[in-house]
DNA sequence: CCCCAATAGTTAGCTGCCTAATCATCGGGG
DNA sequence: CCCCGATGATTAGGCAGCTAACTATTGGGG
């Protein structure tokens, strides 16, 4: 059989090469058009990244009938937004080095501390799982940019290293990586980004209002 | 058989709970503690939402004798680990009302547009792929919080509806859900949100440089 | 000196998100 | 009038994150 007609064969060995991350295929659509809705006729404006609008919240706070800030909304709604897509344009970035977000943050951390760390000070530290090291590591010793060792001192623990493949897949992406970030942020003046600084972290203290009972 | 002595038996029928996010169990540590490592001594503070650290975007740029600057790095790096800091937290707050973030949004933009969309423009407007709003749809329809109908004038299409036990969920959590919201920007004076979200737009906007090419 | 609670790591199963491929239908150009 | 490209929706497969449960080891108290 020609190996291009294939139709779900190709999935059978798993042959797909992994994060091949491209870019969405949903095109965005124009700037602003009408919508037709059963209660209103509205602009939706669309304008990349500012969705969604202070319209919005304000309608939805005012249907139910609650007396909340809808600017405060907003800004909630926007971030948590925000996140989201940040995160998946981080996602998109990494994937070009064969990586993912995750696996760039372990990679780098064992870096930084001299390239030996065990997976709970790891999941400590990133703030992610234990699960999700193991999880990390799998991938990353698959493709030889880790190892584990059994720890010396502790008989149920595992050392996790930075093989010199890993450091130098690092040592490769880093012109790019940090040039790419100084471009994202290149909007904002360094008096701004201090300020941003200093904000978003107020607003990330306070997103535990969201998680805390 | 006691039915809380059963080990894998209880998954058989997939009789989990969905959606029973609790917290983590891998517990903050203290505030500051001395980390020994290969290269240097050094204090790390973990104070709660602002890792990682200028030290560390500075340490890491030298590293690889690179001139970018590291305050726009941490900027960036910050952001990204925020924004997924955040959206685990709205996850946890989702559960509360048996959703997830990308059901609830699909819900409330249902609403706002009159109760009825297509997945085509659920896609495009929550910006996600179409295959994740089929996702979502079948979640939510399972829950009888919306329907699937066939479109009326579209042979190929779909409609969306927002049932009324769907509007009630919305109803209900409606006040605890923006009440949270709005504790969350709590410690922001409302100069302070509206610098937020023009910097937090100019970044997102920024973010593009992360996936372009 | 032994036992048991705490800890380290892994595994199983879930959700959300993605891309690529598939199937059905619409609709305009030759 | 038919065909083929464009579009709507779903399916299949993959990764990252989570919780809960399981196994193995450590180490302190009775």
């Amino acid at each position: 059989m020609t190996a291009r007609r294939t139709r779900y064969a190709a999935y059978g060995g798993s042959t797909r090469p992994p994060y091949t991350i491209t870019g969405t295929d949903t095109r965005r659509h124009l700037d602003t058009e009408i919508v037709s809705c059963h209660i209103c006729f509205m602009m939706k404006s669309v304008t990349n990244g500012e969705a969604p609008t202070l319209d919005q919240a304000r309608r939805q706070v005012e249907h139910y009938g609650l007396d909340a800030d809808p600017q405060a909304v907003l800004v909630a709604v926007r971030l948590i937004s925000a996140g989201a897509r940040v995160g998946r344009a981080a996602e998109v970035h990494f994937a070009r080095f064969g990586l993912s977000t995750g696996r760039y943050r372990l990679l780098a951390d064992l870096e930084d501390h001299g390239g030996e760390k065990s997976p709970s000070r790891l999941a400590a530290d990133l703030d992610v799982s234990r699960a999700t090291v193991t999880g990390l590591l799998d991938g990353l010793e698959r493709e030889g940019l880790v190892a584990r060792r059994p720890s010396a001192e502790d008989g149920r623990g595992t050392v996790a290293i930075l093989t010199a493949r890993g450091a130098q897949r690092l040592r490769d992406m880093a012109p790019e990586h940090f040039g790419r970030l100084e471009a994202m942020v290149g909007g904002l003046s360094v008096a701004e980004r201090t300020v941003f600084l200093d904000l978003l972290a107020r607003v990330v203290r306070g997103s535990e209002a969201l998680a805390d009972d």
